[in-house]
DNA sequence: TGACATTAGTACTAATTAGTACTAATGTCA
DNA sequence: TGACATTAGTACTAATTAGTACTAATGTCA
């Protein structure tokens, strides 16, 4: 006889896959707030400093790419891209082809503000990456691969 | 002679860890998309499932204690449970023994809520981790518990 | 006891988020 | 051409978030 596999709100807790999924969300977590620790220390929101390394070292980017880049849905984008713009990082300029679109870009101060923070980011975070060897590396970039996939 | 190993706004991006760095944020994206999905349906936020799925077979418990398992800070706390309360699913309680303490307890509407979506959102989680073996999901949980110990 | 530090929760702010409704512009196709 | 669908961005809402300032209660220690 198969044991019963029902899900109760008593055993749902101690289901195979739950201590996976609870260091996937643990790692991330402890990931994103070391990571929000750097940028925020640069005068950026976590969304903010998304937008600038994206738009870094391009000729700017529709509101439409900068979503699919950054996932940030457009509603959200609006509000993101006026702050910047308010900062002055970014400027909006009309797209020349298709005029239902707007192109955003990086002013000459975004741009400092990129060739600065962007790669003192990537460093902050080097130094806890560098403890992990190429095959650890190696091996976390296809377990999460496998489990991006299942979803 | 060792090469140059200074990080620049060019070659930011290829450092050794970014392909696995990647592959962590949108592994986890692609799970809490997925897992949004399940709650809302329960016309539940994702902070209000957790909330619920937290005190669930318990005898309540403090705002502090509340925040230490789901991660959610204590000024955002009080909005959530306001909410909560609102919906009847939770009741705040004086603490008997520390009355500087309010402790937060399940309404037996709350109860019924918790018992029929806990798990039903494991199962509907299952679904998915299903595909994997029990060899890829404690491969899985090892490799994420060292990358969340370098943080 | 009384000064001082700590702890728990609330009030408030600015920013973010997903979602809906809307307008303007563009594309499709009979 | 003209009806209709699609696309891009904005306006708006409710909820969430981290953070700061605050009050009430408690703990510590001379």
């Amino acid at each position: 006889m198969a044991p019963d596999k029902t899900i109760t709100a008593e055993n749902a807790a101690r289901q195979d896959f739950m201590p996976a999924l609870r260091e996937l969300v643990r790692a991330y977590q402890a990931f994103a707030a070391y990571d929000a620790a750097g940028y925020r220390e640069a005068g950026l929101t976590g969304p903010q400093a998304d937008v600038i390394f994206t738009l870094g070292n391009t000729a700017g980017m529709t509101f439409k790419e900068i979503g699919e880049k950054t996932l940030i849905t457009k509603g959200t984008l609006t509000g993101v891209i006026d702050r910047l713009e308010h900062k002055a990082l970014v400027r909006r300029v009309a797209a020349e082809d298709d005029r239902r679109c707007t192109r955003v870009v990086l002013t000459p101060q975004g741009e400092r503000v990129f060739e600065r923070e962007f790669p003192r980011q990537i460093a902050y975070l080097k130094k806890r990456f560098d403890v992990l060897t190429k095959a650890e590396l190696k091996e976390a970039e296809q377990v999460l691969r496998r489990l991006r996939e299942i979803f």
